[in-house]
DNA sequence: GTGGTCTAGACCACA
DNA sequence: GTGGTCTAGACCACG
């Protein structure tokens, strides 16, 4: 569970610690009830600022990933999933979309588009990154 | 070739738009070519500002998807893809993780993404959107 | 004296065709005295408009490559250089210090950039393009 | 790392001042990891807006020469070169190729414009200008 | 504090 | 008419 930041990437500091951390919840690195580091300790060992840290928490939080309990610290939330398939559906099509016209527009092949899908589904499952 | 915004969307506009029209490159509502319409006109049709309405094509040409052409108007670019191939399998594995860890998280299985992935693809072809 | 107009370039027409021309005033394609086609002949034959044609001939008379006589047309004007050697050692030194910087920023060596000066110089004294 | 503009240049004060910037980090007068002043500091000093200023950074971050970081700033990117060698050939022999037609245009010899480059790259590499 | 987005509008360069 | 440059200034997102 040790996190890294990229500095030379455009995405925003918190934004990529947070799909870290989902990734860690998906590929079982984190799972339901496990206490993760309190907003200093993250601040600290991320050497960033102790507001971003918090906004990490507060948005996995609003998203239902994690649970805050005052003066205890963050825990990971059990599956519960609260999202209306409908709204999955729509946030996963949009992903999809973005991809598939990118690659399509860069010249790959619906079947090469497959392929690397597949090597980052194979990449998540084992816990790779 | 109707571009439309969503004011609801946290993605700023500009970029909105330029989904849009490289989306349109790719299933072949535009092809290599073909006119725009202008800046003034596009921020007319859209009620953007002009200079919103520059950006999107200079941010389009500088990707090479289209040619700005002063006294003539803008152009979609012919189809010279100059961009590593790794670069390309790069972008497109970013968001590849990014679909694959947002569907896991939220309970879908493998085969229900793909079942995803391949009704954008289809309406991508068909030029839906 | 065949001109050619490039429109995927971002470089501006009438720019593109005073090139041209001073390249075959260069390589001896063109020489002092030498008659050019009409303003209204040079935009019929490149199918550019007619005041893009003017312009081309008005600024290449402005530098003393051509001179226009009224009524009898355009002729290619004699080496008579009028040019202080300050402002020709400006002119081409600003130009050298772009293509250095650009080369070098690319990932040129100093000798890697002379082999394509000499090539083009090569390209050039054959009358190529 | 003084960077001027010249008003009497028909230049645009932005390409002007990119020139600059490029020019820094060829010459070692800008290094990778280097921070450089803010946007709005860089409109104050150079008495320009800070959308021009915006603007500079922006085409330096687009061409991969430096990075923007939200809310920290502008630092010299890391020398990652991943144009392909066709293009940088490309771009400068377009360089190569002015500076020959208008150096012969005007009178000089191929030593003598090889004179004037090599005082250029003398005066790139000592950090001059 | 930093950069990112957007607006409103002027003036120039090009065809 | 077209796109290109620049200004002036607002508001948001990020650290």
């Amino acid at each position: 569970m040790l996190f890294h930041i990229d500095y030379n990437n455009s995405q925003p500091i918190y934004q990529q610690v947070i799909e870290q951390i989902k990734l860690s919840v998906v590929n079982g690195g984190l799972n339901p009830g496990d206490q993760l580091p309190s907003i200093r300790e993250l601040a600290k060992t991320l050497r960033i600022n102790p507001t971003t840290a918090a906004r990490i928490y507060n948005e996995l939080a609003h998203e239902g990933v994690l649970i805050l309990r005052q003066g205890q610290g963050a825990f990971v939330a059990p599956k519960v999933v609260s999202v209306a398939s409908e709204e999955i559906h729509r946030i996963v099509a949009a992903h999809a979309r973005k991809m598939l016209v990118e690659g399509l527009r860069l010249g790959l092949t619906r079947d090469e588009i497959d392929i690397i899908i597949d090597r980052e589904y194979q990449s998540i499952q084992k816990g790779e990154r």
